[in-house]
DNA sequence: TCGATCCTGTAG
DNA sequence: CTACAGGATCGA
């Protein structure tokens, strides 16, 4: 379920039920997902640390522990990570789970198995993240650099827009709100996106993801609901066939990189 | 740049 | 039953 902006809710509320609390026990249910790393690392490694600070980077979760270690954390396509107030009732998806002092869990949930959790010493922190593009949502996303980014890369721009090694944190749902926003064709390369059309698509990135954190947020503060953030009205996305909400013609669905792309095709030039 | 892979769930 | 899923990585 989660771009940027639903990674960004986790972290908000991470923060609010989690900070300052120790853990006692951690458990991985499912190997794969600590996978290359063994399960028995982390249980044996995190119990008596403390959470200091949680922390995003793109669509990575970092959770700093005392002692000078980081849990990293990537929900994938159906992770989610939260609370809840007694980890003897944790739901049967729970892949890992983190008995927190006091009883509470700290629950990693993942249908698919897809999602990762690993420990790194803190001091490895930049090497893990070194493949990690500009923040989209910080003010190192100058209408400059993202114009650099797009005119060093032959990729068609939802691609583009879709390497973290770029723009960190977009993924299906808003790379495409954001291209049709800014008029922009998903097929279209990088850096032929002309002067004008770039920088209306560095506005609505920012604005789209703005937009689409307060309604995750809003959402996952629901107390108990983790649901996703259907609170976003998309204009394009999982809206084949529909009518464009600006000139009446009918959402197109195309094929890139193996995912859905939808388009306006006559806004979208 | 494509396809397979990691997995499971759900919609058609 | 098949297709597809808001992600990322790998090899051909």
């Amino acid at each position: 379920m989660p771009e940027l902006p639903e990674v960004e809710a986790v972290c908000r509320k991470l923060r609010r039920d989690a900070l300052g609390a120790s853990i006692v026990q951690l458990r991985v249910e499912r190997p794969s997902v600590t996978r290359p790393q063994d399960p028995a690392h982390l249980e044996s490694e995190t119990p008596g640390r403390r959470i200091e600070s949680i922390e995003r980077r793109g669509k990575n979760i970092l959770i700093h522990l005392s002692a000078g270690h980081i849990l990293h954390i990537h929900l994938r396509m159906t992770g989610n990570l939260y609370v809840i107030p007694d980890v003897r009732f944790r739901p049967s998806l729970a892949r890992l789970w983190i008995e927190l002092d006091g009883g509470r869990g700290l629950i990693f949930e993942d249908s698919r198995v897809l999602g990762k959790v690993h420990l790194h010493p803190a001091a490895h922190l930049a090497r893990v993240l070194k493949d990690v593009g500009i923040e989209p949502l910080s003010s190192a996303f100058t209408l400059d650099n993202f114009t650099r980014a797009a005119k060093a890369s032959s990729q068609p721009s939802k691609i583009f827009l879709m390497d973290q090694r770029r723009v960190a944190g977009l993924g299906n749902i808003y790379a495409a709100e954001a291209l049709f926003r800014a008029r922009v064709n998903p097929r279209q390369s990088a850096r032929s996106i002309s002067k004008p059309k770039l920088a209306n698509l560095h506005t609505a990135i920012q604005d789209i993801l703005h937009h689409a954190v307060s309604s995750a947020d809003a959402a996952y503060a629901e107390p108990g609901h983790f649901a996703e953030g259907e609170s976003f009205p998309c204009a394009v996305y999982d809206r084949e066939g529909e009518p464009c909400t600006i000139c009446g013609k009918p959402i197109r669905r195309i094929a890139q990189g193996g995912r859905s792309t939808y388009f306006c095709p006559r806004c979208q030039r």
